[in-house]
This record gives structure tokens, C-alpha cells and sequence, in this order.
DNA sequence: ACTTGACCTGTGTGTTACACCTATGTTTTA
DNA sequence: TAAAACATAGGTGTAACACACAGGTCAAGT
């Protein structure tokens, strides 16, 4: 297969199996008429492997390390849980600061409805912004 | 003020300082005895400017316009009124995507609580992994 | 055989907001 | 005046691709 027919089987962009070559996560042999490279159905499979594990919120960086410990004959699963769990708790950080910073854009659209827009001075850029207080406090 | 009198005067890394020197955000003068930059009081106050910027969700790009607006006579606000509600929906939907994320791994972690870590094979890579449905439609 | 046009290819670069590194340069203290 | 402590500029790295581009491939039509 070439790249755009492995990505369609795959459901991902050319761009996406092309990016994974490059980092080494798939390894295609080349056809050595044109240069082009090719793939077989365990490429296939190891990009369906990838499209799920990165759903379940794996970086390549991890894929290519569980990869790499099924090719050493290794079980990956106890890392696989290991990684899982370390990852949990930073995605609920994550939204969390989303959240505290959707509220801090939302407040500040409200204290904006009763601004007028300033005239550009020397002494400031944008009043909006300027005059906005961070009252992260509030409970 | 050299970059790390800047820095501390903001509450920044003095890398911070340096990166937006280098995209142009700040402008500082060179000494020209040792090539050191220097800024001033100006430069501060863009700095804090930024900072709350920043936290309301201004990329350093839309920063740049900013303030090139006010350099141009015009005033930013009305454009600072309309990136903030362009934006708004897309940090809720940023937030979205990751609780359902969350969501993915939660279920995966319980389903793996029953499930014995395999050994690598050639016809599997992860168990764990390759067993999980996507089953977004619960709801 | 040739040409047209549609499609495909690999590779280089851009994205975001800094953090880290390193070889120097400067300042302070003794 | 020499060593220690600190600061500097500029290069590179980060995540996961998307985009751009010059050129190659291939089937259909002439």
C-alpha cells in the first residue's frame, strides 16, 4: 500500500501516516523504482493500534514506547495501566484551568457590556483589558 | 532594566521575556558596550498588559494586533470585543473534548480492573488497548 | 508515441508559548 | 586581582500534525 491508501483504510490523513514514518512509528521498505514508500496490513494494523490508543489519551511518544516493549517480548499492559493512571488526574487539571478560564473570559464579557471602548493614549493600550481585575477569590 | 530585572518586575521567566522580545512584542534597546538589552518603564507596562491578556485567553498574535492597533491610532477594543466571543465558544468546546476524553479513560481504566495484562504475541500488540470499543453513543 | 490532466509523492517548513542548554560575559566579593 | 556567583544571547527542543511545493506517476485520449 502507499501512504494515501493506508490512510484511507485507516481513516487518518496521508499528512498523519507520513508524520508517524518520520518518527519511526510505522516503517515502510521502499520501492526502489520511485522512491515511494510502502506499507503492509501490520502497518495497518499498528495505525488502528495507535488511532486507539491516542483516543485513550496516549502520546506517540508513549505508543512508540509500548511498541518498542512488545518488540522486546515485555508485556506492556502493566506500564499501559501505569501511564493511564499517572495520565488521569492531569486531564481533570487541565479542565479544570479551562473552566477557571472560560469564568474569567465570561466575566470579563459581562463587565465589558458597561464599558465604553477607549481612545488610544500614551497612558494606555486597551482600557478593556487594562481596567479587567483578576478576582480569582471569588469562592 | 536588563531582562531579568524585567522579568522579576512582572512576575515572569526571564525566558518569557526574552521570547517576546524575539517575536517582536517588546522592543528594547541594545547596550552598546556588552549587547545586553535594556528596557524601560514602557516595556513593563506592555509586559503586564500581556500577562492579563494572557489570562483572558489573548494568543501572543492577537496581542501583536493589539497593541499595532493602538500604535496606529485606532482603538482595539471593539476587535478585542470580538476575539473574546469568537473565542469563548471554542474554549468550551476545547473543554468538551477533553471531559469526554476523561470520560474514555474512566470507563477503559474499570473495563481493565476484570482484564489480565496479555502476553506480546504476534497477533496482538496491547490487549488492553486493542480490546477497548469506542463506544461514544451512550447517551 | 505523445500529451493532457488528475492525482500522488517526499521533504521542508509552520504552528504555540515558552523552557532548556551552552559558551561566554559580567558583577561581586575577598 | 582572582575566583565565585550570576546573567546574557542565541540555538534548539517540545506535540502532533497541517500546509506548501516542486516534481513524479498513471490512465485516458489522440
Amino acid at each position: 500500500m502507499k501512504v494515501s491508501e493506508l490512510a484511507k483504510q485507516a481513516g487518518v490523513t496521508a499528512d498523519t501516516v507520513r508524520h508517524y514514518t518520520r518518527i519511526g512509528l510505522l516503517k515502510p521498505v521502499r520501492n526502489p523504482d520511485n522512491g515511494y514508500q510502502l506499507y503492509d496490513e501490520v502497518a495497518l494494523k499498528y495505525l488502528r493500534f495507535t488511532q486507539k490508543a491516542r483516543l485513550l489519551g496516549f502520546s506517540l511518544n508513549d505508543i512508540e514506547t509500548i511498541v518498542h516493549h512488545q518488540h522486546s517480548g515485555k508485556s506492556p499492559c502493566p506500564m499501559v495501566r501505569d501511564l493511564m493512571a499517572s495520565q488521569l488526574p492531569k486531564v481533570s487539571k487541565q479542565i479544570a484551568e479551562l473552566q477557571q478560564q472560560l469564568s474569567r473570559m465570561e466575566a470579563a464579557m459581562l463587565a465589558w457590556q458597561e464599558m465604553p471602548d477607549g481612545v488610544p493614549s500614551d497612558t494606555a493600550i486597551c482600557p478593556l483589558i487594562e481596567h479587567w481585575n483578576n478576582q480569582e477569590s471569588s469562592k
